[in-house]
DNA sequence: TAGAACGTTTAGTAATTACTAAACGAAATA
DNA sequence: TATTTCGTTTAGTAATTACTAAACGTTCTA
């Protein structure tokens, strides 16, 4: 027996809020995306809110984070003073852009503290046990370098074209 | 001037503990992570609480989600009731598990949901237009790739002895 | 067997986050 | 200038999440 189409679609969403919810987004925010992703044509604004069940001004705000994000994108016609907006369909791209935005966040700022722990305790200004000091310089340092590596590998995503399948194929390859 | 030893854990601690809250762990959960890491030996519970200031209860449910993701490890002295927790200081090996184990979870749920959609729009069952269909099978298939690739790609660092510097530079190259 | 020393669970509270409803401002139209 | 049509902001509420305090069960010790 058939299942109507837009049943689909909101099964669909639904999949996508979850997911959007599990990376600590919004759910709103999955809702919003999936609902443009499904939509061949750019959306405004009421009908965004019309098809969510969110109310203008989150979605006002939600939308205004995703194209931040580099996920949507926000366009007008002519002679037509509302703001559309439309899903961007190019994950790889899509990627990119989210990672560039965590890098000016909290998160760089928080990792910017453990390197200072870090240089702090090596500039041999520290007073206390230098048995401990040297113990604590070890572990930060091994922190450090994981950090550095993460950071390496996101640059590297960061500069990818594509991030296919087989480039992920020959990254196994190289690496075993 | 010199700096005490323990205004630098703290300040590290501090860093620990954003780093947890933007990655959508518990803040607590950072904070331990680090009270253990800088511990040079196993430290029980109660040491733990005094000195994270968290209540017993709290340490307790958090180290076991530490323990369960393998960040921390227990353990037990001979003749000694207590348990005693240290840190994971591989974090090449922390990160395997901790993939493994977000693949069992509400996350992986909610990709099958989208398999789902696409199987069904696939085989034809679907009632509705015919050219509204074909562009959702479009555009899900396409958010399916996607998915699958970051699945490869997880598999792949799942599988990697270590995520090294000189490996991410390896992969840098080879991309390029 | 009573008591102490553990870790766990539970029931409630505090803090945070996501959202709503409504006021608002700016721009277009009458 | 008054009215409509848009998007944004704000102030408050609902829902979720992180945590506390205390009861509890178990195991060891006296």
């Amino acid at each position: 027996m058939a299942t109507k189409i837009s049943q689909l679609k909101q099964d669909f969403t639904e999949s996508l809020s979850q997911i959007s919810r599990f990376w600590g987004f919004p759910k709103g925010m999955g809702t919003i995306f999936a609902v443009l992703y499904l939509s061949p044509t750019p959306l405004a604004l009421d009908e965004i809110t019309a098809q969510t069940g969110l109310t203008k001004g989150a979605v006002s705000t939600e939308v205004r984070t995703l194209a931040r994000m580099g996920l949507v994108h926000r366009s007008s016609k002519l002679g037509d003073r509302k703001d559309y907006y439309e899903a961007e369909t190019d994950f790889y791209t899509s990627i990119r852009s989210i990672l560039k935005e965590r890098q000016n966040s909290e998160f760089d700022r928080a990792l910017r503290g453990v390197r200072e722990t870090l240089e702090k305790l090596e500039s041999g200004s520290t007073s206390g046990d230098e048995a401990e000091i040297q113990f604590l310089i070890e572990r930060v340092q091994a922190l450090q370098d994981f950090f550095d590596a993460i950071d390496s590998l996101t640059n590297a995503v960061i500069k990818l074209e594509r991030l296919g399948l087989g480039n992920v194929k020959t990254i196994l390859g190289v690496l075993k």
